[in-house]
DNA sequence: CGCGAAGATAAGCGTCCGCTTAGTATGTAA
DNA sequence: TTACATACTAAGCGGACGCTTATCTTCGCG
């Protein structure tokens, strides 16, 4: 959770990603070339070939951690800790409190992931759109079994669950490290507006 | 508001920014070349350049359009219709439902806009973020001015505000002509999330 | 009709792109 | 010692890029 990268084996192969990441979310996929990134990485422009095959599938690789990660974070937030089972409210207050404080965390390989999704080729980006679903339908879910208990009130429950998720998504597009607020902050923001947004009841 | 070009005047001028505006959110700046936004737009490679001097003053046209539009959306979605002042909910009501069907209606163009911001050179990036910050500033001013006359319950001024307009440019991301929504739709599902957001009280 | 301005084009310049190739250094293990 | 794999580099190929130039067409207007 706190290095995005840990989990990749080569230390060229984390240089690389993240070199890709701070070119790619200044200057986008089309503005930032392979040899600016190899070296930032420290590399000649010719090793990133050594791992990775093409620069589509540095992206890739990109966008695919990205989203893993994301909906880790999300299960993990929304996962029981009190009670045997946690109230739709309190899942639903963990879960944008991760969400949101994941997409401030990674903002800049988040917001690499928002820009450059539409470029996907299908095969990825029907991938890429199942873990997307399936992240959205666990909050999604929350929503559904607290507005059916009567704890919520929402009139429109995709909607109003796809503009909690979004609000999320959209804070790798504004936050800034050296801003006012920590991760932390903005997820414990963004929890109590998600139950406001639901009508949560006292 | 219809069609966000038709204040220009050139009929090869309105085809060229309608061209870039699809092939730049397909492919991103970087990805979309001067020679495929010519051809889309019906003309040769180098006709382009005939009204736009450089392709990033054609994005740069795109991204001022859209900005001084939406600018001009929230300030009318804003202005009292009934009484002499409305209520700060009123306010935030109409300019969030106009922000919000703004980036569903111009969801191409907006996400053009908001994907290539960071790329802007310092001088035109300094015109754009005074706009942006024009924009957040009357709504802000309406959450502050509620909360201080007792009728919203808001602890975190800033932080609110923000999220609420970045909820409805976020909006522009996701949304679809094609969808279950009309932009009207989206706009009123969003003014009644951003009234609850503020605790707007009965 | 005569003429200049505006709009458009065909051709192409120099540059940078993604990626390949051929070859080098290093480590491991039979 | 030989053999092979991995990581890396220098050099460069073919092509696409943004943009320019020289030229032509069109058209309003005296």
């Amino acid at each position: 959770m706190e290095d995005l990268w840990e989990g990749v084996e080569s230390e060229a192969a984390r240089r690389l990603l993240r070199a890709a990441v701070e070119l790619l979310a200044a200057r986008g996929y089309g503005g930032a070339s392979t040899r600016e990134i190899a070296e930032r990485a420290g590399l000649s422009p010719a090793a990133m070939y050594v791992h990775f095959p093409t620069k589509a599938e540095l992206l890739y690789t990109i966008i695919h951690t990205v989203h893993v990660t994301a909906h880790a974070a999300v299960v993990a937030g929304g996962s029981a800790r009190g009670g045997v089972r946690d109230s739709p409210a309190a899942m639903v207050r963990g879960m944008v409190y991760a969400l949101a404080a994941f997409h401030s965390r990674h903002q800049l390989a988040a917001r690499v992931t928002q820009n450059e999704l539409a470029a996907l080729p299908p095969a990825q980006w029907a991938t890429i759109r199942g873990m997307r679903d399936a992240t959205e339908g666990l909050i999604l879910a929350e929503v559904a079994r607290g507005a059916a208990g009567g704890e919520f009130d929402v009139a429109d429950l995709t909607g109003t669950s796809r503009a909690i998720v979004s609000m999320c998504v959209d804070v790798a597009r504004w936050y800034h490290p050296e801003g006012p607020r920590t991760p932390d902050e903005v997820g414990a923001l963004y929890a109590h507006l998600a139950a406001r947004m639901l009508g949560v009841k006292p």
